[in-house]
RNA sequence: GGCGGUAUGGUCUAGCCCGGUUAGGACGCCGGCCUCUCACGCCGGUAGCAGGGGUUCAAAUCCCCUUACCGCUACCA
């Protein structure tokens, strides 16, 4: 039960995926309802009925649950209210408040245009404000549909504290007598979100920056309606690397996505938290208790920030490391398992053992899989540049020869007895130990990285590693009839 | 165009309200240590107050102007 009355809405438009930015506002509205112990609502404002789909609706519920953003109310769809805005419009008509307009969209247009060339903003004419209960009985009757605008008296000034951005100040002249309900019926975005939230009790009304200038036409909405004003609280926008808003050309920036390349909830979380908001000069690290706690809008900055993917794979690392470790194993048990691999088949310890070789080692689930594919795959994919740069070297095919003899005799293939084997085989050539090493671990990996190659032999096996030596062997002496470089 | 908003390294930011710090932290990048490679970890380095005027003994911090960027300017949200 929440025991303050603080309420709060996320209020995302179902057209498209959930991207960072919306992201973001979600959280920032759970971590206000939680650390104040309010109430976090979810409101689908689907009133666009051409752009919105069930689709977006299911994929934005998913990513909220993924995340771990519960909600406490909703989901509300605004398609499923529209009685109570035609309610509000209703009393705003009888109130003389509003009125019906019978202007068409084209005339409108033309007057825009013509403003526009004059270098003037579009407010509109206020035609239809003194048309007679006759003339639009008159003009209802021939069927022609009427919008609905707000009456605005120009003169009349709009100032109000946002938690974030100050004491904004405007006058309703500079946007004139807006439109509250379209010819179809449907409510506009300012009318909707004005009765919604004062229906639901908003009381912090906590929203991306992009609806700043909006905040003035929807204190006017209070206003005529009567209802008492929330607070406002609007959050910086979050930009890509080029400075533009966020949009599907910047990669991956929906949270979906994000999932798909294997980040963490977590590691999300803290991230997203972090742009436009710090509790302190140097905290970078916080659990979800610890954000609840410190969170506050008072520290909230007010310039956009810049989506920095790389920060993200960095904490996404830190996370993996940090959180527990069978923790970050069954989900990437789960992550591979739904990237096309048939990894039921796979011995499950076995496979443990190698996702925690490359825990440490992967900044999220896709580059594990990538770093984890030599063992799952029967076949090596071998890297040009690791092959040129240890395999095609003199006395490789020798040392590699003598590894697999050496492996082949070892009865014992776990770490120590390993390490001890082809500790001593190098002793024996009189080599560095890198020498043997290197190119090993380019025959059984075809890469130049892997985890300690021990491990990599251990958990390879004994058959496995000695067919890949054979196969990089016999590679090599085909390569060797193509440039003589190599000496046998 | 009009209106609103923002401006600390490449990026996220602390500091600004209540002027005096070698302008702090993190990511990235560079170098070193560790070492069988990579990664981790540790150590060190790189780089910033958008520009210009004021006010003041003293300005990232207060005031003004300019510039840049963002948003709104829909019968989208």
């Amino acid at each position: 039960m929440p025991k303050s009355n603080i309420r709060v809405r996320f209020a995302p438009s179902p057209t498209g995926a959930l991207h960072v930015g919306s992201v973001r506002t979600a959280l920032f509205n759970w971590l206000f309802a939680r650390h104040n112990q309010g109430v976090f609502i979810l409101r689908l404002e689907d009133t666009d009925v051409a752009r919105s789909s069930q689709e977006f609706t299911r994929q934005i519920i998913d990513s909220l649950n993924w995340l771990g953003l519960d909600t406490d109310e909703g989901p509300y769809f605004q398609s499923q209210r529209l009685e109570l805005y035609r309610q509000a419009v209703s009393q705003l008509l009888i109130s003389g408040r509003a009125y019906k307009c019978f202007c068409t969209p084209e005339e409108l247009d033309a007057q825009r245009q013509r403003l526009r060339a004059e270098g003037k903003a579009f407010i509109y004419s206020g035609k239809c404000r003194s048309l007679s209960p006759e003339q639009i009985k008159d003009l209802e009757q021939k069927g022609i549909k009427s919008a609905v605008r707000l009456k605005v008296d120009p003169d009349e000034m709009i100032t109000f504290e946002d938690i974030v951005f100050g004491t904004i100040q405007m006058t309703a002249g500079k946007f004139g007598d807006f439109i509250i309900q379209r010819s179809d019926g449907l409510p506009t975005y300012n009318l909707a979100v004005v009765v919604d939230d004062h229906a639901m009790g908003i009381t912090h009304v906590i929203r991306g920056d992009d609806h700043l200038s909006n905040t003035p036409k929807q204190i006017l909405v209070y206003r005529a309606l009567g209802y008492e004003i929330p607070q406002f609280a609007h959050l910086p926008l979050i930009l890509g690397p080029d400075r533009t808003r966020l949009s599907k050309r910047h990669g991956a920036t929906s949270v979906l996505e994000l999932k798909d390349q294997g980040f963490l909830p977590e590691a999300i979380v803290n991230f997203l938290a972090l742009l436009g908001w710090a509790p302190d000069e140097t905290t970078q690290i916080m659990s979800r208790s610890e954000l609840i706690r410190r969170f506050s809008l008072k520290q909230v900055s007010r310039s956009a920030a810049v989506f920095d993917i790389t920060k993200l794979l960095w904490m996404n690392g830190y996370y993996m490391r940090n959180l527990p470790q069978q923790e970050i194993i069954n989900r990437a048990i789960e992550f591979f398992a739904t990237s096309g691999y048939d990894i039921a088949r796979c011995d499950r310890t076995w496979l443990e053992g190698i996702i925690r070789l490359e825990i440490e080692r992967s900044k999220n689930f896709a580059e594990m899989l990538e770093h984890l594919r030599f063992f799952l795959d029967e076949e090596v994919r071998y890297e040009q540049s690791a092959v040129d740069k240890h395999l095609k070297k003199e006395n490789v095919d020798l040392r590699l020869r003598k590894v697999a003899e050496t492996l082949s005799a070892l009865e014992d293939f776990t770490q120590p007895a390993l390490e001890k084997a082809l500790r001593g085989l190098a002793e024996n050539l009189g080599v560095k130990f890198g020498h043997i090493v290197h190119p090993l671990r380019v025959a059984i990996t075809g890469r130049t990285a892997s985890p300690g190659i021990f491990d990599v032999l251990h958990f390879l096996g004994k058959e496995r590693t000695l067919k890949r030596i054979q196969f990089a062997r016999q590679f090599l002496i085909k390569s060797d009839d193509s440039n003589a470089e190599m000496t046998p």
